[in-house]
DNA sequence: TAAGTCATGTAAAAAGTTACATGATTCT
DNA sequence: AGAATCATGTAACTTTTTACATGACTTA
């Protein structure tokens, strides 16, 4: 068992789904969170339906190809609720921009600069993005976003989470910006 | 190449270091940034020898054993100042707790409610930690830090951003806490 | 003398990324 | 007819983690 395969048992808690709706979703929703290609999945799904995590039926449709929709089984549901309320050690924050930030006095000011300004616009994309998201679950849902025991209450956190983040973010670039810029103009 | 190299480019441009310090100084400089152990850092170091991009000289110590210093060459230092004015693509967050979250309507609210102060000691700890470090550097040095070719530079907007960081996580923890714990009473 | 730090490596396994591969159906 | 989407996989490679391995010297 690994982050993984916790992840999957978190989406398909939601909702049963086949390997290509999981990938897509992935891409769709947690791409920022936790960034998976379909060929990691396809074997991460057979190796947890072995374990009995997860079954799979086999739904044909008309127009397209047929599909697997897995669905958790009991032990499914257990594991993905043992994992949620374990303790979590710390985690790190391996982004490569900080890196790059923390020998940035090794490069051109102004070339330096450009690059945050780069960032600066990433962010600003992602925070609207998350913004947007989080306005239109608001406006479809209200208070049912806070109902502890409702999968839109984990939406919701996590999509708070992302606002925060990039906030932060944008902040920080912004400082650093104006520091970069006074100093090779002064 | 990849970041592990980078990297260690960037702590050898202060100064020149052996394998030993670099395990050093990436468990606790860099720890929180991109952890790596020592395993990977020695075959990782002499593949940057192989490419030119370092070289060692071997420094006998009267009372331990003989070390390999390493110092950039000036295609190390070229390299390093590519890596830091190129563009970096948006990174995600792989943040595991942050899955949890997403996952936390599975989980009893209480149980919960407990890993999120639990989280909330553990970031505590680390804002305090980062701060000390930045109030030390800055009695230190003062305004030296703002120098923007000189490493502390780097040092200092790193340390920024994590406590930039923390603080947000702080927010948002405290902010879900409350969620879990009105819910659960009412 | 035992534990701890300094010092440097190799080996094996797990996780993640990129490329290869196939085939049905739909839309333009 | 060709491109796009739906659908599921395998193979090769890179990166990361964990375990194995050794030896000098220092301190309690």
């Amino acid at each position: 068992m690994n982050t993984l395969s916790y992840t999957l048992l978190g989406l398909i808690a939601r909702q049963p789904l086949s390997g290509y709706d999981l990938t897509r979703q992935m891409r769709e929703r947690m791409g920022l969170l936790w960034p998976v290609s379909h060929s990691q999945i396809y074997p991460e799904l057979a190796q947890m339906e072995a374990q009995g995590l997860i079954t799979h039926e086999v739904v044909e449709q008309q127009d397209r190809p047929a599909k697997k929709v897995y669905r958790l089984t009991v032990a499914g549901h257990l594991t993905l609720e043992q994992w949620v309320t374990a303790p979590t050690p710390p985690t790190s924050i391996r982004d490569e921009f900080i890196l790059k930030a923390y020998s940035v006095w090794v490069a051109d000011p102004q070339e330096a600069s450009a690059r945050f300004r780069e960032q600066e616009a990433q962010h600003q994309e992602q925070l609207a993005q998350h913004e947007q998201t989080l306005a239109r679950l608001q406006a479809q849902w209200g208070d049912a976003l806070e109902r502890v025991n409702a999968p839109l209450f984990g939406s919701a956190i996590a999509l708070h989470y992302g606002i925060g983040y990039e906030q932060m973010y944008l902040a920080w670039l912004r400082s650093v910006i104006a520091a970069l810029e006074s100093k090779h103009m002064g």
